[in-house]
RNA sequence: GAGUCGUUAGCUCAGCUGGUAGAGCACCGCACUUUUAAUGCGGUUGUCCCGGGUUCGAACCCCGGACGACUCACCA
């Protein structure tokens, strides 16, 4: 028994018909684009309604999107990597057998059409077809043409046909490539050398986060998918490389939400000596760059509805603001002259979950308090510098206060897009930062992180001062592709595995 | 992990207080050689997410589950 529906029944049966006229469905010979959709319309743009070319040969390609059937005339309309593009069909023109041939299509088919450019008596820049070819059957259905697709759970699932009738969605991937080209362009124009380290680690490191585990069979080994590429990429300025930059995947596995897919590109960036001055003015570059790519200019506007857009300013330099002086006038808070039992009773005020509040220090409660009093107060691109040093393992301590540090996180529009610091170098101090987070991993947090030796034994050989960076890319395109959530651009976002899916079984 | 909402034809959606399931598009047939949501006439399409329960009778009420969306928590 078939479980396919009607539709598909009908579709394969055109299959064998088209094949018993001795037409190959799939063929394997190379399709000659003379032109793209865009191409064709823009070139002949200026011809008169119902002016014909009939000496300009072009040929397209493309997915049927649409028919329009009168009989011995038909108009549908193509769409290829570029757009669309009307194609006329005529029974006198193209043949009767060819004719024929194009009665057993359906929208979905992916077709080949030569002929001549024409205008039609409405205005439209079409190709009149001469030749057909089939390239390729399409066995399933396509979404409605005119209310399209908008069920988010297909959308996300079978990307592809999202892809398909969506337009806006292809253009989000299409900025979303040139914004990675653009910031890979600015990185390797300041001569930072592009790298690719592991992505499989025995100790996961970088970042306080919970890895994923897996097991080299081999190897008989558990492995971690990194949660961050930071330690490796240290490891290279001690090699000597001055400026190296990756731009690839990260694995944290913990909850999914509309800013959190448990599979994210990160940007990060290491400039020996620099600092974390250095690495901020290297963000804003890179996300003037990125806007600019976006096709927006360095002001666009983001938020679900016009009336509630707001205009972020890309331009730099962005607003620098000390995490403490933040509390002040963000969350109202004086660090200076508050005590730690009323920091404590402000915490407990706040949604936040605190399992033991009574081993935070002051900073680390001062801390707190601004993610949940301040960090949504951040619209325009604003720097936060000056993070406590418990929560910054990794980052080198100011000088004139060894317990805040030289780090900095960048917020747009209350969320965290960007985090960077004056690398800590010191192998001693380093070490000791490791054993504290060790400490906390066996008082149960979970994203304590693990004392790497071959690390400290890399900073033990020296390694220059340096500024990192790291920038969430997934992030930065949901600015600036307006886009409300993460999977929106996020080509295959992370989904519950289904076991009802729909089955395709030929027989 | 918690809460709220949702899941009906390939797609977009109706379906009232429980009475054997509907529309538009798509699809099939017929007509039509400049249409563009083509048009006109006729027709087909269903595990009403799944499993229990209540009831003479459940798409609808109750319980459990799956998946999704949103909010919160965690986090980038």
């Amino acid at each position: 028994m078939s479980e396919l529906n009607e539709f598909v029944k009908i579709r394969i049966e055109k299959l064998k018909a088209l094949r018993e006229k001795g037409i190959n469905p799939y063929p394997s010979a190379a399709y000659d684009q003379s032109h793209h959709s865009n191409e064709i319309v823009h070139k002949f743009r200026d011809l008169q309604p119902g002016e014909h070319k009939e000496d300009v040969a072009v040929s397209v390609a493309g997915r049927l999107m649409t028919i329009r059937d009168m009989g011995k005339s038909v108009f549908a309309h193509i769409q290829d990597g570029k757009g669309k593009i009307q194609i006329y069909i005529r029974k006198d023109s193209l043949g009767e057998a060819a004719f024929e041939v194009f009665k057993l299509l359906d929208l979905g088919d992916i077709i080949g059409v030569k002929g001549f450019p024409f205008k039609t008596k409405t205005g439209e820049v079409s190709v009149h077809a001469k030749t057909l070819e089939v390239l390729s059957k399409s066995l399933h259905p396509m979404p409605e043409k005119w209310h399209g697709l908008t069920d988010l759970e297909i959308r996300y699932r079978n990307r592809y046909v999202d892809l398909m009738v969506n337009d806006d969605v292809r253009k989000t991937f299409e900025i979303r490539s040139k914004v990675v080209s653009a910031m890979r362009k600015y990185l390797d124009s300041n001569n930072f050398l592009e790298v690719e380290t592991p992505m499989m680690h025995s100790i996961p490191g970088g970042a306080a986060a919970k890895p994923f585990k897996t097991h080299h069979n081999a190897l008989d080994m558990d492995m971690f998918l990194r949660i961050a590429p930071e330690l490796y990429l240290k490891r290279l300025l001690v090699g000597g490389f001055e400026r190296v930059y990756e731009i690839n995947r990260n694995f944290r596995n913990e909850g999914i939400s509309i800013k959190h897919n448990p599979e994210f590109t990160m940007l990060e960036a290491y400039q020996a000596y620099g600092n974390n001055e250095s690495v901020m003015t290297l963000t804003e570059n890179l996300l003037a760059e990125a806007a600019k790519a976006s096709g927006h200019g360095l002001k666009l506007k983001v938020g679900p509805t016009e009336e509630e857009q707001v205009e972020v300013d890309f331009t730099p330099p962005f607003k620098r603001l000390p995490l403490l002086q933040a509390l002040k006038e963000l969350g109202g808070i004086d660090y200076e002259t508050v005590d730690i039992e009323e920091l404590k009773r402000r915490v407990k005020g706040t949604s936040a979950v605190v399992k033991h509040i009574d081993s935070l220090s002051k900073a680390e409660l001062a801390y707190m308090l601004f993610g949940e009093l301040c960090e949504s107060k951040l619209v325009q691109p604003t720097f936060i510098t000056d993070f406590p040093v418990e929560v910054s393992p990794l980052a080198k301590a100011k000088a004139d206060n060894p317990s805040l540090t030289e780090r900095f996180e960048l917020f747009i529009l209350g969320r965290e897009l960007a985090n960077g610091f004056s690398e800590l170098n010191d192998p001693i101090d380093q070490r000791k930062r490791f054993e504290k987070q060790v400490d906390l991993r066996k008082a149960g947090d979970e994203e304590g992180m693990y004392l790497d030796e071959d690390f400290i034994l890399a900073l033990s050989y020296g390694m220059p001062p340096a500024g990192g960076v790291g920038i969430g890319i997934d992030r930065l395109l949901m600015f600036l592709t307006n886009s409300p959530s993460i999977r929106d651009v996020i080509l295959f976002p992370l989904l519950r595995h289904r076991d009802d899916e729909e089955k395709m079984i030929f027989e």
